[in-house]
DNA sequence: AGTTTGTGTCTCACATAATGGGACGCTAGT
DNA sequence: ACTAGCGTCCCATTATGTGAGACACAAACT
């Protein structure tokens, strides 16, 4: 059940752990019920992994995520270097537009969310660190699938990926003019109208450009 | 060659590639020779592990932490609230002790950094998100060790932990009192002198004050 | 008191599932 | 053409993880 054909399938199930601790911290009963492991696996799994603090315990024995997947997760972050690149300008957007914003990368046939911060609305669309999006859909996938310049300097769609929300993207170049990510601005189409690149579109572009000079892709470029 | 006893053994070696994995990306036969295992097991393993998202290949074919170990780490760092109610004050924190800033909670017989932001300066300590450090030597240590109200506001350590740097911490305490994590601030003794507690003792303080607040931990306590 | 039901933990005979030497196809360098 | 190095894949072998079941303990029953 639920094991890939070349896999390895102690991986699979401690894997299958690791997501169950994801949401929510877990007993060991409960991780049964939720991986459908038998108990003496779930324990052996879940206690292997603590070994290596991957899971941790609260007081009461439940386990939860543990602080190597801290360190983990920041190593991972900084091999894209434009997540860093991207904190202080992605900032400033969020302050400007009052909206949540994001960072995507192309990942295969997906895009992955490399950076966001949320808007302080109550109201607010919220898309996680690490997020996987399609790349059907949305302003940003658009900017991420055309190869070339044929867009202009930004793209916008509205109650295309989720329904009610709009967004704006602007591309985030290298030196050689490829686009090598996309930043996004995000909120419910009550706020940002129907037309938000009228609105957004200029702070979007200068949120993409901070981050190509801050990563240091403006160098050689026409 | 290091399996811990009690251990899974596919587990031991899949997390001794990701640890390979954390310095830097690496092509396979560069996998092959820090994790000292086989070059069909270390292949195998980096791709059961690519499947699973926590590892990524790039353009060369390298190996790289996978963009999964975003979502988990993120979801980890939300398994303290702390952390996050932390972010603000450790920011200004930083700008007001122009140090590296760190919060650390006891996890068994160690501490644990679940926040940290960096000094500014060419000089600087740097203790990254997750490290494990010990309960036996820094004043963050002496804080979290000290169970009641035997310190005072702060506690501070000179060439303690690391010889020539000094370090200033005030303990975040829960509505019954109870320490549950110490703020730090910590750089060079040439900048924070031998007394760095009347510098920054105020400034961390306060900072512990805000995490408090910012948790909703101030409450019920006296 | 006793009993039942729920925990988490550990063992151990068994066969599944991971192993790794070696083969293969590839590109780059000589 | 030859060599050297790479990533990938196969498959006989057996080491390895497996999981039903036993165990200890605690709480909530009767």
């Amino acid at each position: 059940m639920g094991n890939t054909v070349g896999g390895v399938g102690v991986l699979d199930k401690a894997i299958d752990v690791l997501a169950a601790l994801e949401l929510q911290p877990r007993s060991l009963s409960e991780l049964v019920v939720v991986t459908g492991l038998p108990r003496a696996t779930a324990h052996r799994l879940a206690t292997a992994l603590e070994q290596h603090g991957l899971v941790r315990r609260d007081g009461d024995g439940r386990f939860m995520l543990g602080t190597r997947l801290l360190s983990l997760g920041q190593a991972a972050a900084e091999t894209w270097p434009l997540a860093t690149a991207a904190a202080v300008p992605l900032a400033t957007l969020r302050d400007e537009t009052g909206e949540s914003v994001q960072l995507f990368v192309r990942d295969g046939e997906e895009r992955v969310c490399i950076a966001a911060l949320q808007s302080l609305h109550g109201l607010r669309t919220i898309v996680p660190l690490g997020a996987r999006l399609p790349l059907s859909a949305g302003s940003a996938a658009r900017v991420l699938t055309e190869d070339v310049g044929a867009i202009g300097e930004w793209a916008q769609s509205v109650g295309e990926r989720e329904a009610g929300v709009a967004s704006v993207s602007a591309p985030v170049r290298d030196s050689g003019g490829r686009i090598v990510a996309a930043v996004s601005v995000s909120g419910p189409i009550e706020r940002t109208t129907k037309q938000p690149g009228k609105r957004y579109g200029a702070f979007v572009v200068n949120a993409a450009r901070q981050i190509e000079v801050n990563a240091g892709l403006r160098g050689a470029g026409a």
